[in-house]
RNA sequence: GCCGAUGUGGCUCAAUUGGCAGAGCAGCUGAUUUGUAAUCAGCAGGUUAUCGGUUCGAGUCCGAUCAUCGGCUCCA
């Protein structure tokens, strides 16, 4: 049996063994179950129970499951009539409602297992429950989940199981999940003093001094880029009048995420909005004069503050916030420059995830149910986002998400993968045949007719917030040169030693380095534990001997020896290497 | 918003059946003058998230609120 089908297997009997375990050990009139897929790493199956769960049931349920696999049952697949398998679960509400979704003509298969658990299931499963013996699984959460995913449909428990085919693979998994919790950067950005959040903000990072060096650094590389491809940043106001938002439809359809203050009057076209998002202002711009085809691509981006209303319980360190900055882009195009101008956004993202060494890929998302707009002009940029994909990826090397785009225009969602193998939506190309008619925008055409341009809406990290905890997890805190917050720590070993530590420290700061040093007559050691656990990537000590010689001493972030006797300007050097070049590694050796 | 859990000095954690809120690190002061991850001593630091309740007495029990975490839904 190959690999994949097995374990597909196997979870999915698993989970049968999981609903038999949890009828057993509550009565099966106490149960209602639903449904029980295999997922990554295991599987789930969903219940209606007596009583909540709670950690002392892990146990119990693995030991049950244990249990019942021990009985070497045998499955038995039955084929029945939908009349037969509705009387069958006549008592079970899911299984019944999902029955009765299915066509007259479908054939319906049964799996018991032994002789007193039956589920609906399309199968493949074991034949026998003791092909289960050396399955290695364990209950790792419980959880609240509604029925098909509707929050206005049954609230259910879901009993999440991790299970592999035997006890090394999941002891591999566990060291994975360990090994992620320890690069979470909720725990390593406070930890680097990076970021932190307050309750009298919830959701609304404050950058601390050192995250805000490397926000900058972050942000000085992205408007380089956007810079050579011919865009011009801008800023515009955080609070916008409604009416504002009226025309852009955000207070129709957005408005349960905007966080809103009332004017002085309590008409509420006097009301103010924060942004959500930053098109209006980009457009306001662009409407400032009349343009003409010549304007076009007319490339606007900027970074400024967003602010979206979450509902509580939704927030997530830097992964899910109510105030961020996208890296926004808004770019007005004449329809026959999408292709060129799509191709230009994806050299971008390119150029910027090369230089973190991320790999990503493309979803196409196409025309859904509620489209608006020309139904032509969807079908000639749906294939110029296709032959784009086709041509920078390779046929069949993208997902097309079918009917998965917005209302106002298809999208290309660019996905990465981070150190671990997790992967984190970042980039979105989003095209927009709706604004541009609300805000009635044109340009004259070289012609002399009067056309409407198409507006992209696109951002490379996504949000920077995001990024940068992304970038934490990624690298575990210990981050390339040209983005660490300090990139060198300079430790004079004896008070003595501060003048020439100066020296060093201004040599580099010349050189835009970002630099820290200890003055205090305190132990050396001490200097350097700190910025060890900072993760500076050079700390430099300087004493007696590289006082006489012009030199220093580095000590390389992961490196046990350290380099001696390096001449200054070969130290400085090196840093303007690793910084302008956007090195990935840390330079170790002088030579 | 929903299900579940958590909340004690800046950080990491203690505090017996409800019985005087404590330690290490960090901070400050002094001593030490050091060659690559913690020198020594002293001092200071708290309305135990907030509000209310039970009790002679609450960090501990009960209720509400807030925040955070793991999920659901949603999303950059």
């Amino acid at each position: 049996m190959e690999k994949e089908e097995f374990l597909a297997v196997y979870r999915h009997s698993l989970a049968h063994i999981l609903a038999k375990a949890v009828i057993e050990l509550f009565g099966k009139e106490n149960v209602q179950y639903a449904i029980g897929p295999q997922i990554e790493n295991g599987l789930y199956y969903d219940f209606v129970l007596p009583r909540t769960l709670n950690n002392d049931d892990y146990k119990t349920i693995e030991d049950k499951m244990h249990e019942i696999i021990k009985r070497r049952e045998p499955w038995t697949r039955k084929v029945v009539t939908k009349a037969e398998a509705l009387a069958i679960f006549k008592d079970q509400k899911f299984k019944t409602e999902l029955i009765e979704e299915l066509p007259e003509d479908e054939t319906i298969t049964l799996y018991y297992t032994g002789d007193d658990y039956v589920d609906l299931c399309r199968g493949p499963h074991v034949d026998n429950s003791q092909e289960l013996m050396n399955v290695a699984f364990e209950v790792r959460s419980i959880s609240g989940a509604y029925w098909r995913g509707d929050e206005n449909r049954d609230q259910l428990q879901r009993i999440y199981v991790t299970a592999f085919p035997d006890k090394q693979q999941l002891k591999e998994y566990k060291k994975l999940l360990r090994e992620a919790a320890e690069r979470d950067h909720k725990k390593l950005g406070p930890q680097l003093e990076l970021f932190m959040f307050d309750e009298s903000a919830p959701g609304m990072p404050y950058w601390l001094p050192r995250g805000w060096k490397m926000f900058n650094a972050l942000l000085n590389f992205w408007r380089g880029i956007h810079e050579e491809h011919g865009y011009q940043e801008i800023s515009g106001p955080v609070l916008s009048n409604s009416k504002l938002w009226q025309t852009s439809g955000h207070w129709g359809h957005y408005k349960e995420n905007m966080f809103i203050i009332p004017g002085v009057k309590e008409d509420e076209s006097d009301y103010y909005a924060c942004k959500p998002m930053n098109c209006p202002n980009a457009i306001l711009v662009y409407k400032k004069h009349l343009r003409s085809y010549r304007d076009l691509p007319f490339r606007i981006n900027q970074v400024d503050v967003i602010h979206r209303k979450e509902k509580s319980g939704e927030l997530n360190g830097l992964f899910r916030v109510q105030m961020f900055r996208q890296d926004d882009a808004h770019i007005l195009v004449a329809e026959e420059q999408i292709a060129s101008e799509i191709k230009d956004i994806m050299s971008i993202a390119t150029q910027i995830y090369g230089t973190f060494g991320l790999t990503y890929k493309a979803e196409l998302s196409t025309r859904p149910d509620d489209y608006m707009g020309d139904i032509k002009v969807w079908d000639k940029a749906e294939k110029d986002l296709k032959d784009i994909l086709d041509d920078v990826y390779g046929p069949g090397n993208y997902e097309v998400n079918e009917g998965d785009g917005a209302f106002y225009g298809p999208k290309i969602d660019l996905k990465m993968k981070d150190a671990l193998g997790r992967e984190w939506q970042m980039g979105t190309i989003q095209l927009d045949f709706q604004l541009p008619l609300n805000f009635d925008m044109k340009y004259a055409a070289q012609d002399g007719s009067v056309k409407q341009p198409v507006m992209i809406h696109r951002a490379i990290f996504g949000s920077m917030e995001r990024f940068i905890g992304i970038l934490i997890e990624n690298y575990k805190g210990a981050f390339p040169f040209w983005l660490s917050p300090y990139q060198v720590a300079v430790v004079p070993i004896r008070p003595e030693h501060n003048d020439y530590a100066k020296k060093v420290v201004n040599a580099l700061k010349s050189a835009g380095i970002r630099v820290e040093v200890d003055y205090a007559d305190k132990n050396m050691n001490e200097k350097i534990k700190t910025y060890k656990t900072f993760k500076d990537p050079y700390i430099v000590v300087v004493g007696d001997q590289e006082a006489s010689s012009d030199t220093v001493s580095i000590t390389v972030r992961g490196q046990k020896q350290q380099l001696h006797n390096v001449p200054l300007d070969k130290l400085v050097a090196m840093c303007t290497k690793m910084d302008r070049e956007h090195l990935k590694e840390l330079i170790d050796t002088a030579d």
